[in-house]
Order: structure tokens, then C-alpha cells, then sequence
DNA sequence: TATTGCCGTGGAAGCGCTTCCACGTGTGGG
DNA sequence: CCCACACGTGGAAGCGCTTCCACGGCAATA
């Protein structure tokens, strides 16, 4: 057993009997190098457990080693919630992809901690944002602008990439009416998440088109807010036929809240949701919902930071209307 | 708009007159500073927007900075479960608190990438392995041993925190049986998950206490997974009475399953999980489980590996029945 | 007034790595 | 046979930061 210090470059480099630069360009495989040198260094490397510094590289070779992920949201609960979850895999697969680390920083809204502070931008290769915040946003240092995205917020500030929920929302609830419901009530997101007004505003318009007036009540995407809104949309129109929530876990949350209160569903009340999530298939009834291809959009902002691609400021993928059972 | 270099520390130290060891104090609060420089320098930092660099930092501190958690599994799928999620939600508070980043590291099965490369361990103040196998332990870097922790796996080699599935399974299999289930089959985890054979040992002794044969089917805690399996077991056995699935996530696919089938739950068939996720009491009927207190588990391998403390080989987390429509 | 002690400070030495540059070597063409 | 040109190599200069150490100035003590 070895000492404790572990083994740098110079050991390498002293144990393969090259100088330091020459093990440098074996290690990282830039640069020429002879097969012999090669040889050489392999073995050192080999024998001596070397594992190169990150922090040193870093700071040398002045790149972006790692791509960190900073999750804006209210509470901890944003972690916990699948979409994460999901951005989250596909990060760490282009990240691996590209043989670079993920770091994971949750920002708490009216964050004293600034997106700033996280980044300590050498190493740092690219930053996505979920769910940012303008002022989030613009805590982002300037040496990182160009190597920012958002998802899950369609914004100008920096390249965005998000679900359009304006067309999906339009199709579910253009489902809805089609199959005769009218008095159709709407959960939407948290109000500091700007995305749910393009939702929003494709709600009131299928509304006004089929003369009926809008019922809205504000959510936050969680399962335990779609219980307590089902209560609240019952008990203020009675009358309501259909409930469209627009995140999954909420629609689940209304299914049950629904069920507490002895309303059939879809019988007396049609419930849809948005994200077909995995869960969706599983309620009874099965969850009428529109996609909301969270891997793709992850993988374009991861590679979009990373490639430092200049492309066009806000990018909506299409989200596609599941008819199940419950709507 | 100052140029594109970012500030650097001697910048600092330029603009507030005095020597950039007398800035680094500043900055960082260590070592004694006069209230006038500490003014000077908080004045320039402020005015340059000064973000020091972690790399640098970690580098000439030799210090750890970084919380990293490395999630063991044969796919993707396994950043997608809420139980990940979970898990890093935790581990993110936990970092805050410590003022530490955290990194995150997917680690294919068989991977080619170790957990050496993966810690580059400078700058790194810990390290969490999720699920971990013995050949993945066994790549961790010397240099780290002591600033590692495993949950979900009971192993000798480092400090390891999980649930005790032992006498959760014996609490789930005994509550069946108490309604008088005899027939009852199990849903195992993966069988690269050792943590899996404590509680198929325990389901194996109940059913031997009363004289029944086991019904073992592996699964993968999945959904889908659930889905075939009560397909499987429904074929296999018949006139099995009951399922219990070590995953919520794989009960909830088997009563799905057992939906498709035909299957009454819980009058023809009781079905439980283990691990009380959100979703468990918003299936129909709703999942009879046991709970798993992954917060917790999660919380004690973060700061055991933060705090660097010689704790008990492993630490077993109680787990708690919970009855309620499913079985 | 001379001596001891302490505190705030700046100089300088690295942390481990990448990369520029200059320096031999060995090859091909003139 | 000599010059040009590659190519592999080692020396050395940093990357931005922390921290050791020696130094000067001040107040407290003799």
C-alpha cells in the first residue's frame, strides 16, 4: 500500500522515465507522442492508480469540465418531482457523452445564494437552467453568457427550450369540447413560472370560442395541490364537466381529490392532464393527457451549452395529444 | 461593459489597494484583516463582481468542495426513479447547508468508467454511491476511502445506510397473512441488488412459518416490469392470493397488470409494495406498502461523508407498515 | 526610554496540470 | 553531401488561488 499522497503527473512522468509534458499529452491525448512514450505512461498510469486532478486540468487548460444543472423553484419539492428527474438522466448521458461531470445546484426562489456563486465559472462548460427566473437569470456572470440555456421557460434572455404548451394545451382542451364538455375548469402552474400563461391563454381562447366562460385556479404541479383544487373547483362551479390540469401530477391529484367527493370521473367529470408522465397509465381511470418529450428537450439544452451552438433564441417542441380513459 | 476576462483575485486586491494575500483572507474570512481592508476589499469585490474560482480554490486549498453522488444501474431508468430523486433532493440540501456543490455521476453497470475517474479527487469533500456493487466499490480511488458512503446496499466495505427491508417484507408478507392470504408471491428487485436477499429471505420465512410454498419472480423495480410479472405469476400459479412487490413502482404495475387481467384487487388478489412513494395512495385502489425513509438514509450517507465521521459499518433505517385499499 | 509581544500585512512558494516554445534527432529532397 | 523539414521531446511559464513566513508598527510591560 502506497502512501497516502496520491500519485500526480510527475510521479507518471518520473516512473515512465519522460518529462512531465510529454505524460500530459499521453494522459489527455492531445499532442504527438511516440508509441513507446505511450507505452510507457499507459503502464505508469496503470500502475500507479493514477487519476488525473479535475481542479488542476480545470484550471490549467482554462475548458469547461462540467455541466451543472441549476433548478430554480419554491421548495425542495421541485427535486422530488419527475421532470427533474427525468432532465436530469438526459443531462448526465450527453455529460457522459461528452466525458464531462454534471453538478447539480438547487437555487431556492429570492435565492440569496446566486446563480453566480454556483457557477465559479472556470470548469465550469455550460449552464441549463430549469425553470429560471428573470431575475435568477441575471445572476448568471457575464464570463458565462453563451453558455447558458433555459428549459421549461420560453425566454428571450438567453437560448430557451421548452414543451409548447400553448398548442398541446389547445389540443386537450379542443378534446374536451369535442367529446361535449363545456364548463371546463383549469389548474394551472406555479404564477412565478411565466410558461403557464401561454397555457393559460390557449385555454381562454378554445373557451371563448365555444361560448363558455373560463373557470382557473392557480396550482403549483404537485399531486397534493390537485386534491385540494378538485375541492375548491367543486364546490365554486358545481357544475364543472371537465377539469384540465396542466401537469400530471396534479391531474392524479384531481382524480383523487374527485373520488373523495364521490364524482365519477370520466362519467360525471372528464380529467386531463399534461406531461404524460409514467404514472398516467397507471391511475384508474388511465390519465388523458399531451406529451411533453422532456429527453429531447433536455439533450438539446445540454447540447446546446456545451456546443455553444448559437441558435435561435426560443426552440418549442410539439407535445401530442393521449386519450386514455379519464377524459 | 468591462472586457471578457472574468475578475481574478489580484484584480481585487489592485483596485482595493492592498495585497492579493491580504484579499484572499478577505474573501474567504479566514485569518485576521483589519476593518478597513476587510472594507476595501468587500468594496472592489462588489464593484468587479468578483466570483472566486473553485477550481483555483480547490486546487490551492487541497480541500474538498463538492458532494458528489454516484447512482450505480444497468439503465437509465434508474435517474428517473423517484427514489433517485429523492435522494438527490436530500443530498442537495444537505450540500447547501455545508456550502458544498454537489456532483452527480451515473455509472453504467460494467462500466468502462470507474468511480476513479469520476472523483478526480481533488475538490471533492465526499462521495454517496447509490446501489453500489462490490466492482464499482472497488474502483473508488484510495485517496477517497473514509469520504465514502453507500445507501441501498448494506455493505461491509464503507459506511452504509438503508432501509431495513428485513423486517419491512416480514412486516408486509405478515400483514397478508393476518387476512388471510397463504398463496402469496414476491416481485424481487434486481438481482445485481444484493439488498434485495434480505428481504426475499424474510418473505421466505414467513411463508415457511405457515407452511406455504414461495412464489419468487425477479423484477427490476420497474412499472413495466410489474405488468408482466402478474401476467407471469397469474400463469405460473393460478390461484395465487396475493402479490407483494419490493417496489411501489412494480405494484403499481402489477395491479395495473392484474386490471388487465381480469383480476379483482384486493378481492381476488392483495397486492403491496415497499417504499410508500407519493403515488401509492393515489392508485385505485390505493397500495397497501411499507415505507422507506429514503430522506433520512440519504441525510445520514451525506453527512457522514461531509463530516468525515467514523460511524458504524452499517445502519439500518426502521420501516413502517402502512394498510390501505390494495391489501 | 528600552524591551517584549502581538497583530495586520505583503512577498513568495507552491497546488497539479496544460501548453508554448525551443531544441535535438531522424528523414527526404536538392 | 548538406539543407530543410518534419516530429517527438523537455524546459519553463503560467492558470487563480491559499498559506507559510518574515517583517514592520503599535501598545503594553519593565
Amino acid at each position: 500500500m502506497r502512501g497516502q499522497r496520491s500519485a500526480t503527473l510527475d510521479d507518471v512522468a518520473r516512473a515512465a522515465g519522460v518529462s512531465r509534458a510529454t505524460a500530459s499529452r499521453v494522459v489527455t491525448g492531445q499532442g504527438p507522442a511516440s508509441a513507446r512514450a505511450r507505452d510507457r505512461v499507459a503502464t505508469a498510469v496503470a500502475e500507479l492508480g493514477y487519476v488525473p486532478d479535475a481542479a488542476a486540468r480545470a484550471l490549467a487548460s482554462r475548458s469547461g469540465t462540467r455541466l451543472a444543472i441549476a433548478v430554480i423553484g419554491r421548495t425542495a419539492a421541485v427535486l422530488g418531482d419527475p421532470y427533474v428527474g427525468r432532465v436530469l438522466t438526459t443531462a448526465a448521458h450527453i455529460a457522459a457523452e461528452r466525458e464531462v461531470g454534471v453538478s447539480l445546484h438547487w437555487v431556492p426562489l429570492n435565492a440569496p445564494v446566486t446563480l453566480a456563486g454556483l457557477a465559479g465559472s472556470r470548469g465550469l462548460g455550460g449552464l441549463v437552467v430549469v425553470n429560471p427566473t428573470r431575475p435568477a437569470l441575471e445572476t448568471v456572470p457575464r464570463a458565462l453568457r453563451g453558455r447558458v440555456a433555459a428549459i421549461g421557460v420560453g425566454t428571450r434572455d438567453v437560448p430557451s427550450f421548452d414543451v409548447d404548451n400553448r398548442t398541446g394545451t389547445d389540443g386537450v382542451v379542443r378534446h374536451l369540447v369535442s367529446t361535449g364538455r363545456r364548463r371546463i375548469a383549469m389548474v394551472t402552474g406555479p404564477s412565478w413560472l411565466p410558461c403557464g400563461d401561454r397555457a393559460v391563454e390557449a385555454y381562454r381562447r378554445v373557451m371563448q370560442d365555444c361560448g363558455s366562460e373560463t373557470r382557473v385556479v392557480a396550482g403549483d404541479f404537485t399531486a397534493a395541490r390537485g386534491v385540494t383544487a378538485a375541492a375548491e373547483i367543486m364546490s365554486r362551479w358545481p357544475d364543472t364537466d371537465a377539469v384540465f390540469a396542466l401537469s400530471d401530477l396534479t391531474a392524479l391529484g384531481v382524480l383523487d381529490g374527485l373520488h373523495a367527493l364521490g364524482v365519477q370521473v370520466p362519467a360525471d367529470v372528464a380529467v386531463a392532464g399534461f406531461d404524460d408522465i409514467a404514472f398516467a397509465c397507471l391511475s384508474r381511470p388511465a390519465l388523458t393527457t399531451s406529451t411533453h418529450p422532456v429527453e429531447e428537450i433536455a439533450a438539446a439544452a445540454a447540447r446546446a451549452v456545451l456546443d455553444h451552438d448559437g441558435r435561435d433564441p426560443v426552440t418549442f417542441f410539439p407535445s401530442r395529444l393521449v386519450v386514455r380513459e379519464s377524459a
